[in-house]
DNA sequence: ATAATATATTTGTACTACAAATAGTATAAA
DNA sequence: TTTATACTATTTGTAGTACAAATATATTAT
């Protein structure tokens, strides 16, 4: 099957990206297939060199192929976060961004307590107790760091690969929220404080030491209420 | 601040790509912002014209920059799924990629339970019930599109437009598992069905209905039972 | 002051050229 | 015959030149 191009694309290069990726799809080439070489897509595609390499750059950035001189061009199987990666720059992202960023980890962290419970056991339970004894020992006010640990050590147990990338990846977003934003956080937590809310990482711990998932979900929830009260306010104007 | 160079990286494009991101990330550039032209950049990086556009291409088709005539380079901010979206292409996954994506859907569906309820109204309720009566007048067998309707329509009443567009994105791989693994899918249904403990979308429809939050998410849990299994029985190998 | 025109700048596309890597082939040596 | 070595051809990576198309800016005309 041969190459079509899409004339409404924007670019050359867009539409010629848009036919490989076509190309690919509807010739159902799998990991290990080879396209033709430079050569022979120029001339099938009708474009210079210069703009099919740029496409073909998109897709080896994407990790959808690999070029190897003299071999070609083999498709491999993406890593799916790589683009997603990239684009994760705070001072890039709107504040709608960041607020619909906070939602999804609210989601996440509320949605993954079923996967955590499932793989916990007394190895988990030490780690995060020596986590949340340490931080303890420290302040009453945690740091960036210390609150990262805590919670990153939970998406660890859950086991998911792809829970723990997204988390990783996420992470630059909250620590510029949490310097951009916390005039906003800072009056939630006196508030829940006062009210006797505030839920600790000790409190987790606690529930999660006693096996208590209903009791958990309920807490991580109040956890997040600094996300949400932040969403809340922003988003009721 | 200027433009360093990591000659770790792989070819020069990489060099160039991951060089231009970093200026962006230390000078802390904004939508809006503008980028060198061409010239200056090649002259400045050292490179040809020909390299720094392939770099300047991936960025463009992340969404981080946007090229005019005669205007130059400006940075605009990405959509932040545009590269996840082109890497979906079920054929070129691998199975342990699918089945990260299946645990990636139960906790997100798991998790979204209290933004539903949280936005839920009469409306929706309406919207919801229409969709479970004209499917339950067909058939007991819902088709894939039947299937993907309603749950599409969980994901809008929470109104997280990162939740609505992570479910479009990866439903393909959905429709390419009811077809590649319903021999294991299948065997799983009839146990529950067996056991009276078959989750139907009336049943979620009634819980909704009623308001019944915390029954609501075991019933969804059960409901994804098909997806949890597979994982269970892929994964003890 | 406004409209029309001209000019300069900048990106988009095409083409040529060659270096570097490497798969495949031919040759030499055991 | 097998193995090691050298050679050749192919293919990607990088550089450079050229020009068309778009458009911001400056200039001129009304």
């Amino acid at each position: 099957m041969k190459f079509k191009i899409d004339y409404q694309s924007n670019t050359l290069v867009d539409q010629v990206e848009e036919s490989i990726l076509d190309y690919i799809k509807r010739n159902k080439l799998v990991p290990g297939d080879s396209l033709p070489n430079e050569m022979a897509l120029t001339t099938e595609i009708g474009v210079s060199r210069n703009v099919l390499r740029e496409a073909l750059s998109r897709l080896r950035m994407l990790g959808i192929i690999q070029s190897r001189t003299n071999r070609g061009i083999i498709i491999q199987e993406p890593s799916l976060f790589t683009g997603f990666e990239k684009v994760i720059e705070p001072h890039l992202l709107s504040e709608s961004t960041i607020i619909e960023l906070m939602k999804l980890r609210i989601v996440l962290e509320i949605g993954l307590t079923d996967l955590l419970f499932k793989h916990l056991n007394d190895n988990y339970i030490s780690e995060l107790e020596r986590i949340v004894l340490s931080h303890e020992a420290v302040n009453y006010n945690l740091t960036l760091e210390q609150e990262t640990e805590f919670h990153n050590k939970l998406y660890q147990i859950t086991g998911s690969e792809f829970l723990i990338s997204f988390q990783k990846i996420i992470h630059p977003v909250f620590v510029y929220a949490k310097n951009n934003y916390d005039n906003y956080f800072a009056p939630t937590n006196e508030r829940l404080r006062a009210e006797k809310k505030l839920i600790t990482h000790k409190d987790l711990f606690n529930l999660i030491k006693a096996r208590d998932m209903e009791g958990y979900r309920m807490a991580i929830k109040l956890h997040l209420a600094t996300y949400s009260d932040f969403i809340e306010k922003k988003t009721e104007k």
